[in-house]
DNA sequence: AAACCGGGGCG
DNA sequence: CGCCCAGGTTT
């Protein structure tokens, strides 16, 4: 759930735990379909990370969930955050969490008015997280901290009428929640616009297979990319396919350009439906890790970014021949 | 220390 | 539209 609200995840986790009940499953998963199970969800590297840290499990603990800190902090995807959340609410063992929740509360308790995104903040808030630990019920208490955040001490406006521990807050007594905590002043997002083409050839088009690290890595898309400075969208589409897969495209016409928004920047992705001309795929492995020809059929059997889910709708409205009622 | 990594909910 | 979310890894 890093990063990701708990209503967000709830659907996932029952499909994830239904179709991988235990960590022998997980570890024998197949990447790709694990990948799909977790389509939509972002931040992807935490899927690959969870099937990793299960095969390790498995290999080098005897298929035993890891107990102690160290152990746990050996494991892919697992930090201090994660680590004290297993030790405290799996095992009840005496460990402190600091997720964003938690932070607010302490940081508004304390008064901490320093700036939480500086490394030295958090080195203050997960000693106080240690020290205000009680000696039973850490599993209680972690987890009643992090309510308290989600619930009340929330954001925006903190409901500081109906908070259970408000008698003991600095930040209500001084009438400051609303200046804690202290952030980093955000930077600016860029707007890209960025190219991609339903490549056909008879009644199948291209697919690719992105990286496995680094933005969306290890899901499928539809080849294309970053339109430089100067250059036409056409130009772009031609020079992208040439350079991630040494193909040489005819452009037929434009599809559909639909908006989306990431964390660090916007792009508009402009499709275009294209016929292959010449050439015989050789991946640049910085693009694409693997290739295939589908029909509009097999979409669904593949994980895609949010953006490229937008384009297939708009691929089915025109290609897909629509069974059911009328 | 700072950048990177998604998508959704909410005011 | 901007902010934030049961953070971790890479640079």
């Amino acid at each position: 759930m890093q990063q990701t609200q708990v209503t967000t995840v709830e659907s996932y986790f029952h499909r994830f735990i239904r179709q991988y009940p235990n960590v022998q499953s997980l570890a024998e998963a197949d990447l790709h379909h694990l990948m799909k199970v977790w389509e939509g969800l972002g931040y992807y590297s935490r899927a690959r990370h969870l099937h990793a840290a299960a095969q390790e499990i498995v290999s080098r603990f005897h298929g035993v969930f890891p107990d102690n800190l160290d152990d746990l902090l050996s494991l892919p995807g697992i930090g201090r955050y994660t680590a004290g959340a297993i030790l405290s609410i799996a095992f009840e063992k005496p460990a402190p969490i600091l997720d964003g929740n938690a932070v607010r509360v302490l940081t508004r308790v304390f008064h901490i008015t320093d700036n939480i995104d500086k490394a030295f903040t958090q080195n203050i808030l997960w000693k106080l997280a240690e020290q205000i630990l009680p000696e039973k019920n850490v599993r209680s208490f972690n987890q009643a901290v992090m309510e308290l955040g989600a619930l009340i001490c929330k954001p925006g406006k903190p409901d500081c009428s109906i908070c259970p521990i408000s008698s003991i807050c600095r930040a209500n007594e001084l009438h400051l929640q609303a200046m804690i905590p202290l952030r980093s002043p955000r930077k600016p997002v860029p707007h890209y616009d960025v190219t991609a083409g339903i490549i056909w050839r008879a009644d199948r088009f291209l697919i690719t297979l992105r990286p496995p690290k680094g933005l969306l890595g290890g899901l499928w898309e539809f080849p294309g990319g970053k339109v430089k400075p100067g250059e036409t969208l056409e130009t772009c589409l031609k020079r992208e396919i040439l350079e991630e897969l040494n193909l040489r495209i005819h452009i037929k016409s434009h599809l559909v350009s639909v908006g989306h928004a990431y964390t660090h920047f916007k792009i508009t992705l402009h499709v275009f439906e294209c016929q292959c001309q010449a050439g015989r795929i050789r991946m640049n492995p910085d693009a694409a890790t693997d290739f295939q020809w589908i029909t509009a059929s097999l979409l669904d059997q593949y994980a895609f970014p949010g953006a490229d889910r937008k384009v297939i709708v708009a691929i089915q409205r025109k290609h897909l021949i629509r069974g059911g009622p009328e």
